[in-house]
DNA sequence: CACTCATTTCTGTATTAACGGAAATATTTT
DNA sequence: AAAATATTTCCGTTAATACAGAAATGAGTG
């Protein structure tokens, strides 16, 4: 009899993500996921629950709902806005900044990719373009250490320059082009082996 | 005089990556970024060790070269052998394990992006099934809550098979088709604009 | 201009992942 | 089959990251 009010008390304080099973579960899964690819638990958790969120959110209202600290969501909040993932929208009669997501999936995808290339590719350019900086000067190196490099060079200019078309192209056009993947590859497959 | 000789003894006991700056900078770089896009930094550098490599190593000469621990050594390669990313070759005379790694950058990224699909999309996709069955059941849902999950799976297949179709694309004809990005995208941007 | 409420920065703590070393297991050679 | 050597698994330590709470800063209002 006690142990029943003690558990229900203490599930009303862990927090109602709840109002729905599915919403809960989308959440921690897609928290969960977060961590599996490199973004930490509190961010993926957040943008989860704005992107299934009907309106705009207050800082407080997705600390009390993900019972993740105040301070947390803050910063949480700003990386997100730095990916452009979520958007602050004022709100008639209420002076606290609200949050919205983007909610077209296509539309996320392609600021995800903008952002990972800006994060992973760019810097990787930088990199390598000082090492081969110090290649050059150096004399005695084994030219095959340079090939190696040289051509770690080339590819990523080249994927850099792709991805940044692929960025370029309006979704609309973009969103036709992948659904009708199986015609626009096959052309390709056919010639050539996989090995080649 | 004698902070010199303290300086050499150091920097030989700290072991020698070197024999070259370049190919030292490298490794240090590329382990780094590793760290920054989610890889461990042991696993990058040895991954850059060997791409730079001329010949197969055994494990030990990794260890020494990079001074990091045989068993995290031994660990690393396991991972890098399940990225496909290098593979174990027998040396004659030499009854130790030996690795070379895929030195084709084209290659390489295609294993990259084959690891990815599968620890990344996949696993995704698994998910948000799960979650659609859980709110298949559950009524009194808020029919955006489950709209918006559903965009994002059908966002999932399309891009998973858009990807896979991808992956099966000849080596040379990818190798081609991405050469020639502004052709084959500015045909493409023309036609609306960015917001559409 | 002070007071209240919102937000961010700072700092200590906890959780998690990486790593090294030792012990155990497997493999080859004699 | 025993000895030697190579490899992996296990476990404790260390380092990095995430996180909460407090303090400080900033913004809007009476």
């Amino acid at each position: 009899m006690w142990a029943e009010i003690t558990e229900i008390s203490v599930m009303t304080e862990i927090k109602d993500i709840s109002e729905s099973e599915a919403r809960q579960q989308f959440i921690l899964y897609w928290g969960d996921m977060g961590g599996q690819w490199g973004v930490n638990r509190s961010v993926a958790q957040i943008h989860a629950l704005l992107f299934l969120s009907v309106s705009p959110m207050n800082a407080e209202q997705i600390s009390d709902q993900l019972g993740i600290a105040r301070s947390n969501v803050s910063n949480s909040l700003k990386e997100l806005v730095g990916w452009k993932l979520i958007k602050r929208v004022p709100v008639s009669g209420d002076r606290r900044e609200h949050f919205v997501a983007e909610v077209d999936v296509w539309e996320m995808a392609m600021r995800i990719a903008a952002g990972r290339k800006e994060r992973e590719i760019d810097p990787a350019m930088a990199a390598l373009a000082e090492c081969l900086e110090t290649a050059k000067t150096e004399q005695g190196l084994n030219p095959v250490v340079m090939q190696r490099m040289k051509e770690m060079q080339d590819f990523l200019a080249i994927a850099d320059h792709w991805y940044g078309q692929m960025l370029g192209v309006p979704k609309s056009k973009l969103q036709m082009l992948m659904k009708m993947g199986n015609k626009v590859f096959s052309m390709l497959k056919i010639t050539g082996k996989k090995s080649e």
